[in-house]
DNA sequence: CGGTGTGTTGACAGGTCTCAATCAAGGTGG
DNA sequence: CCACCTTGATTGAGACCTGTCAACACACCG
């Protein structure tokens, strides 16, 4: 299980082994102090605030569109942050059905749903080209360091807590309004434009996420477009009236 | 926010200290080594195998019907393993709607989705009287422990992932049958019957769980009974027909 | 006995899924 | 360079499931 992950990295190096790398100002993998990434990084702060050995965090840098960076089952021997492009999460039922869990944004850990023992309940793929950081849990074994874990572990279930209100007490109307202004928001508090998104998952992920046929994201989107409410044009969303959205969206979980 | 929880531990033992409390063999607070738990207990598995304290575990008897463990926002100092009865999770959106998340049977851990920092992010009260441990966050902060806790974590969040996937692909019959046969499973497992069961929750607790108004709940039920699959008497469900159940129940996240 | 909370049953409207056709964009090979 | 195919996204029509509103039945309890 580990040896997938090395296999991976190591194609992922002699991928980019070519003459292309001799532009390329940062290696394959860079330590966390001079990660330069926008808007602060949770594991940066608790390798920091445990003085962990600067080796326990290693970055892989552009992994391609559409490659796993784990997958359901493997021994879950690491956490993961996002530093760059965007990771969908996903289950496959019993019945060979998909059930997308959530996107991670640059910031976002993810890969908490899995133990050494019982292995991920989940797989990770990335939606463009993305680099994450990863951390091993050997490494984390630290004492005084549960309460950070929990803290992470707690954040997800928030976060599945949120998915849950949603499924359970909305209407197409108000998933589609939560799930642009959540992006909105969360793209927002990493210093990035809150109006203007660019998706980058399918209307078949975003269907499959929110418990919707695709047929009723797309119409509903347009329906938006119609009401002044966005303007929406393939994968690019600009949003006019985050307000109205907002209010459209409705409830969540206290955060 | 800890007090709060002292003082409902004190009125629990003054509240019990009456002329009944003569024919109690065992304490309010026991041991965790002579707990006589069915089916194993998940805390003391992680006790004894770091041997932490014995003082580390403490049971609190008696809890009486609709009585609070935590509420959303007390500070997380603690995990809770149910011993007997059964807690239901929830929590309020900001529109002050009540979402249910779970139930919780003996054996059953809880209160995972809090940190000491950001607080609980979900309330447990009890469903009926009840019987649970306490696990002191402090106690747990051992070297060694952050595979326990990511082992309990990722349970927890399986089986949210299991009710995301309920609410966004299966219908009414889908979800009854699904919620039964989860029921029917949990309590084999702990040595109960795995026909018989005895619903602690109410039509309204289920309906909002599994994001369908009672109406339908009851209708639905009501059809399951017609269809020879169960026979139900307000609290009481005898499972009939569990194979064609589980068919309806239908795709589950891989366990 | 009435009152209250809980659960059941009925009628109806409405939202969403399914099935289908069409359109737009990108890639491939001749 | 263009025809062709594939994939993703949009739009339309109809059926069906589920929510809403309402009335009623049942058990529990003062």
């Amino acid at each position: 299980m580990t040896a997938m992950h090395q296999i991976k990295l190591e194609e992922l190096e002699s991928s980019q082994s070519g003459p292309t790398n001799v532009t390329r100002l940062t290696p394959q993998a860079v330590s966390c102090q001079v990660c330069d990434s926008i808007g602060g990084c949770l594991a940066k702060d608790m390798l920091i605030s445990h003085s962990l050995p600067d080796r326990t965090l290693k970055t892989n840098r552009g992994i391609k569109a559409g490659e796993h960076i784990y997958r359901e089952g493997d021994s879950a021997n690491a956490l993961y942050v996002v530093r760059s492009g965007s990771i969908k999460s996903y289950l496959i039922s019993n019945d060979g059905e998909e059930q997308v869990l959530g996107f991670y944004l640059p910031g976002d850990v993810f890969g908490l749903d899995g133990s050494e023992e019982l292995g991920w309940m989940s797989s990770a793929i990335t939606l463009e080209t993305a680099t994450v950081c990863r951390l091993p849990i050997d490494d984390l074994d630290e004492k005084g360091i549960s309460k950070q874990l929990l803290k992470l572990t707690s954040s997800q279930l928030l976060r599945d807590h949120n998915l849950v209100l949603m499924l359970a007490r909305k209407d197409a109307d108000g998933r589609l309004a939560s799930f642009i202004t959540d992006l909105s928001r969360r793209y927002q508090s990493r210093g990035y434009s809150a109006l203007a998104i660019n998706l980058s998952m399918s209307r078949q992920d975003i269907g499959n996420y929110l418990g919707l046929a695709v047929e009723t994201v797309s119409r509903t989107l347009t329906r938006f477009q119609e009401s002044g409410l966005i303007s929406v044009r393939r994968r690019s969303v600009e949003i006019i009236d985050l307000d109205r959205l907002k209010g459209i969206a409705g409830a969540q979980a206290w955060q």
